[in-house]
DNA sequence: TATTGTTATACTCTATAACTATA
DNA sequence: TATAGTTATAGAGTATAACAATA
């Protein structure tokens, strides 16, 4: 292929022009949005020069535990939206990572009480900068008021 | 830092109060609120009678086909923001079940033409029916003046 | 060299059922 | 009986690397 052709194609594609695939009903669909919102969102905060691995999870528990700490597994599961059955293995992963640990309690035997370590704070506390930075990108596209509202709109989806 | 969050972790649990775990910054953050909104519509969406079993990435496929028939592979995957591998798998389980065929390019060898069969269309047909009726739902929650602001900030996000 | 489709791999997320020990 | 935690399992989703055929 010459060279011709070549930047050709490139002027099509990144004009658009090519095929100009028709999105049909999928752009006024919430679903399709919050979906396409939530992947745009992952991508960029996994694109960040990456110091740390984090996922969602991960930090919605430390974060938990770092506010309460002793709170129960279960606890922490309704509050993240995890089944209890797969909070298991995402504590246990913390705990191979220094980060929680489990303590029985002693008034209910059945619960057992998640703690940060002292490595699990530190960690808490980097992820935070970490995350409110990616935050301050994303928040940059809207002004207070916008962001206020799209805030309170995405909270009356999980009412 | 932030006197609220401060200011709410001084409320500490007790234990006949069990259920009112500080969320700390969490209830602020677009990823949390995003993530929660998806996992509300997801949830709610696979708890309705499920006349149909559908998943967002192949319902994706189907409707991009419908309006786009022909449509290449690696076009859907840049679309739906499905990595062209895992496209493969997708529509190798929509020709399976006899919704979709491969066709080779005669243009371009390298392409792989999608196209609804018979059966893809009238498959289409009710699956748009179901998610239609699954948008009809969610959107009463807002005027439509909200949704409009709502879609308008959520597509924002993905620039 | 670049693109399209493909295979392979690995890890994450989610959902469910069944079990235990405690209450 | 009910709850907290666990184990096991299976299906999706996601990301990456490498390859063949084609451009």
């Amino acid at each position: 292929m010459n060279g011709i052709a070549r930047a050709r194609r490139a002027v099509r594609r990144t004009s658009g022009d090519r095929k100009a695939i028709d999105l049909d009903i999928l752009p006024s669909l919430l679903g399709f949005n919050i979906r396409r919102a939530q992947i745009a969102l992952w991508r960029r905060f996994n694109r960040g020069d990456a110091e740390v691995d984090i996922k969602p999870g991960a930090f919605g528990v430390l974060l938990l535990a770092h506010a309460n700490p002793g709170v129960a597994q279960v606890e922490l599961a309704q509050e993240l939206h995890i089944d209890k059955a797969n909070m298991v293995a995402l504590i246990d992963k913390l705990e191979n990572q220094g980060w929680v640990v489990r303590k029985r309690s002693g008034e209910d035997r059945r619960r057992q009480g998640i703690h940060l370590t002292a490595a699990g704070q530190r960690a808490y506390r980097m992820l935070k900068r970490t995350v409110l930075e990616h935050e301050k990108n994303f928040a940059l596209r809207y002004s207070d008021s916008e962001r206020v509202q799209l805030l309170s709109l995405l909270q009356r989806m999980c009412v």
